[in-house]
DNA sequence: ACAGTTTCGTTGACGGGTCAATTAATTTGT
DNA sequence: ACAAATTAATTGACCCGTCAACGAAACTGT
């Protein structure tokens, strides 16, 4: 007996609900590929950079000066991924960088002119994005819906 | 003058909230990316299938059978990707196919005995998963959650 | 001063995922 | 009946992200 089910085959499911709709991994992975798409495209329309890049420009611009391994920690990207980003940024002459005196294994990381233009342009850009999808959504949603991913975080640590 | 800025250098953010963490998009990120490595580690260890393949393992399961294009279409998988891992998958025997008569184009897929063996045994470990990624969750919450999930997929489709 | 450890950044290898091109089979329109 | 368009599945090229290994420089303790 190796098929203990219920119905035998043909109408199984047609187009009902798929078992991953209940996991609630799963829909959180759909619309985070989603989001990442959209961003994407607009960084890639209106900025020319990818979204990866955009974050460390992001987080270059905000800090004003930083190396790469504070940047890494504190926005828990892989250091390896922001050291290639890195590469391609400088190469297209957004972000310069000088060898600290201080400390000769370490760069401080700085927006070139090119860089700051561009962060300045973009950031309201993606601020306007960040208003766009929040747009609908009340306080207590949004809240809750911190709440929530703040709850999810944690216990996935285990 | 390159620098049009506040405070000069030092200071600039030691540790403060960094701009990216009040972009959703972000903390949804990072979050999906702990659930997945959290998933990773729990289907390696108890089952010896990596995430992407109990997605497909899941979706044959519950189907029963199917064609490849059918899951790729109802999950919004990518058809490319759950070829490969079919391969993979049928490699290791844990789904057969056989070419469907009436179109000899497409492919019945079925989990072998060994793959409904594993099907039955993973299936509840994830449930369980879920349940303990639930806990502590009211049901208003999860709603609320799934809301906003709904809401940004479909601004994120702009 | 110097062996051991830690930290900085780079690099290689790998799997996951998307996109486009391709082949083969099927359907559609006339 | 047959050319054109559609669909099934595979494959190759590519990017993103993670992990491990590495060389170089800097700390640590004795």
């Amino acid at each position: 007996m190796p098929h203990p089910q219920t119905q035998p085959d043909s109408d199984a499911h047609p187009a009902g609900p798929l078992p991953l709709h209940q996991f609630l991994t799963y829909r959180l992975s759909r619309v985070q590929a989603k989001l990442n798409a959209q961003a994407t495209r607009l960084l890639r329309d209106t900025s020319g950079i990818t979204l990866a890049q955009w974050r460390v420009i992001a987080l270059i611009g905000a800090a004003g000066q930083t190396r790469l391994s504070a940047l890494a920690r504190e926005a828990a990207l892989d250091k390896g991924l922001v050291s290639r980003n890195l590469k391609t940024l400088i190469g297209d002459g957004l972000v310069s960088t000088r060898t600290d005196d201080s400390d000769h294994r370490a760069q401080i990381l700085q927006l070139t002119r090119t860089g700051q233009d561009i962060y300045e342009r973009t950031l309201p850009i993606m601020q306007a994005r960040q208003k766009r999808l929040r747009d609908g959504l009340s306080e207590t949603e949004l809240e809750s819906f911190r709440r929530v991913l703040d709850h999810l975080e944690i216990a996935a640590e285990e």
